[in-house]
DNA sequence: AACGCTAATCTAAACGTTTCGATCGTGTCA
DNA sequence: TGACACGATCGAAACGTTTAGATTAGCGTT
């Protein structure tokens, strides 16, 4: 700027107000600036203007895994809704671990993000510390975070798992595996939840055995799968509480040479975009990731812009229950059904 | 810092100095400033000392779309790597735009950006212009970009689909439908020239009927295939040659009333977890989307490291065909196969 | 005691912006 | 004609660091 203010002959004030508009300059100033911004091919460096300004126009946008179908969904979502508000991104994968997670954040906000948005990992209490130190706002994505009490956009996580759970039990299945990750996470918390209502709403016990828990990975769900299946008395069902752990099971249950619906239905929350191409084709839990993508962005612009004490916003969305044929009816049902 | 100077009862330059160890500073001091930064909290500001330093520690990365399960994973990858480097990761999409991308790169330039990593879009004069006044290291990645002389990572693409269509052809199809993307970006180009030079090798036609050209989308691959399929002497099999498009395909046999592989057989670019799981098990070119993704990180850590002036690097990687079920032989191959 | 050397610390300029208040013509009005 | 307001422009401080060079104190040598 100081060498398009010598080239233009005006002080390095005038060349400010002129790209900012912030004052009226006279349109022969104003030509000879713009004459040598051209010439010079000057570049406004926005480092120093946030150093200035203290705003960056950046926010940092934490999730556990970008490969997740359901993240990936999101975090394209958000990642549009930023550009089109004139934001950059800064994106971080916690992997599920904490303290990747804390350094990540402490990192997004050294780097003076304006804002923070977290689908966060593990136990609260560090998260908790960093939201409240940090002044910029934060909107919790996915996962709610006990005593964290700032903008929020979740799933109401049990009632879609129990309607997930309800379908399988009116198809005739009353042994439902049950396969989740830790339950460190509010989802997960929520959807055993809800898987646990429903059976009770039925009057089915709830069974340890039929319950396992894994990492969310893929080789969990194997795992996971593996063990229901050589249960003494297995399971007819088997619902997954991720993506990535649904794909273990499939390949569990081929491995083992059983077949899906035939031998052993499958359900699974996340929906992904080839589940009605393929066969089995699965019933899923479909999350809205369009819609909570963008009420995500909005919270936090809406902070951006200027909003700052209205109080904390808990917005939560409805699943939607995708059934394809994965699932079989069973027993007194199936013929009912097949009749 | 200036807090923490004044609490301690030293200079800012001492702070400094004992911060980044880049003097030494005495045992008592060294005390006294410690434990001011932990009464205060103070956290060193990234951006200020970005604007001393010339200096950011952060790359910025453009992808035409995250959603597509290829970028995704190298994404993925590519963060992973930039994080263990302390090094925070602006992303993009482009949606496969060209304004858009050039908007998106002329942002990351002005945020002081310390490198760059394009999967570009359209044509590259734009880009060429851009990355040339731009004095950051910049790689290209899965799609190389004439007159930009820099750091590339790219697929054999021709190889891949030459050995893709060569094993159709060996399976007995002669008239073999190929759905590509627009020809304005090198993959989609090279893998056209992959398709004519199998089927020459084989002595067959290329027939302009068979090639379809879409804009990378399921929809594209949808409306494609159903032209493909209302032809007149329709093609035994398909070959889309990118992951979002083959899912159209998919749903176009469907919808029409055919099935994969018994009435028309399948291959596409791109493999995804959980090609191996559901029927048909896709046969696809799987690309080394680790390898991608560690080769182009490292090729950007090293000229940020300080090697400046190598010549600009081209790594070409291999493609790895895998063959599952959605092609079925034909004709007489089908007699000696089945024999 | 004077000197030089070293280690520790400080002062102040610089990075590239924004912005407050000052300055300086010019035209308007009493 | 003098006072005044106004519009255009500028000077300089500030944002929070880093760092070159100055300063100071302590200590061993001669």
């Amino acid at each position: 700027m100081l060498h398009v203010a010598e080239a233009a002959r005006v002080s390095v004030a005038t060349v400010s107000a002129l790209i900012n508009g912030t004052a009226t300059v006279s349109p022969e100033l104003s030509q000879r600036i713009e004459q040598a911004i051209r010439d010079i091919g000057y570049k406004r460096n926005a480092i120093a203007r946030s150093l200035k300004m203290g705003t960056t126009r950046t926010i940092g946008l934490t999730v556990p895994h970008i490969t997740n179908p359901f993240f990936t969904d999101v975090v394209s979502v958000i990642q549009q809704a930023f550009d089109r508000a004139g934001y950059a991104v800064m994106l971080c994968c916690t992997d599920e671990d904490l303290n990747t997670q804390d350094d990540q954040i402490r990192l997004l906000l050294d780097r003076m993000v304006d804002g923070l948005i977290v689908a966060r990992v593990g136990d609260g209490a560090i998260l908790k510390g960093i939201v409240e130190s940090a002044n910029v706002p934060v909107v919790l994505l996915d996962r709610v975070c006990e005593g964290v009490d700032t903008d929020t956009v979740v799933l109401d996580n049990q009632r879609a798992v129990f309607d997930a759970i309800t379908y399988l039990i009116d198809l005739g299945h009353r042994r439902i595996g049950y396969i989740t990750g830790t339950f460190d996470i509010s989802p997960m918390h929520d959807r055993m939840a809800g898987y646990r209502e429903a059976l009770q709403a039925a009057g089915l016990p709830v069974e340890n055995e039929l319950v396992r828990v894994g990492n969310f990975h893929e080789v969990d769900g194997y795992n996971a799968t593996m063990q229901l299946l050589s249960l003494h008395d297995r399971p007819s069902a088997i619902f997954s509480a991720n993506n990535p752990m649904v794909i273990g099971t499939m390949k569990a249950i081929r491995d083992i040479g059983l077949s899906c619906p035939q031998d052993i239905s499958v359900a699974c929350f996340d929906d992904f975009p080839w589940s009605d191409v393929f066969q089995p084709q699965l019933t899923t839990v479909s999350q809205p990731v369009q819609a909570i993508g963008e009420q995500t962005a909005n919270l936090l612009l809406d902070r951006l812009a200027g909003n700052r004490d209205a109080p904390p916003r808990k917005l939560m969305l409805k699943g939607r229950l995708m059934i394809r044929n994965s699932c079989r009816p069973l027993g007194a049902v199936a013929q009912s059904v097949s009749a």
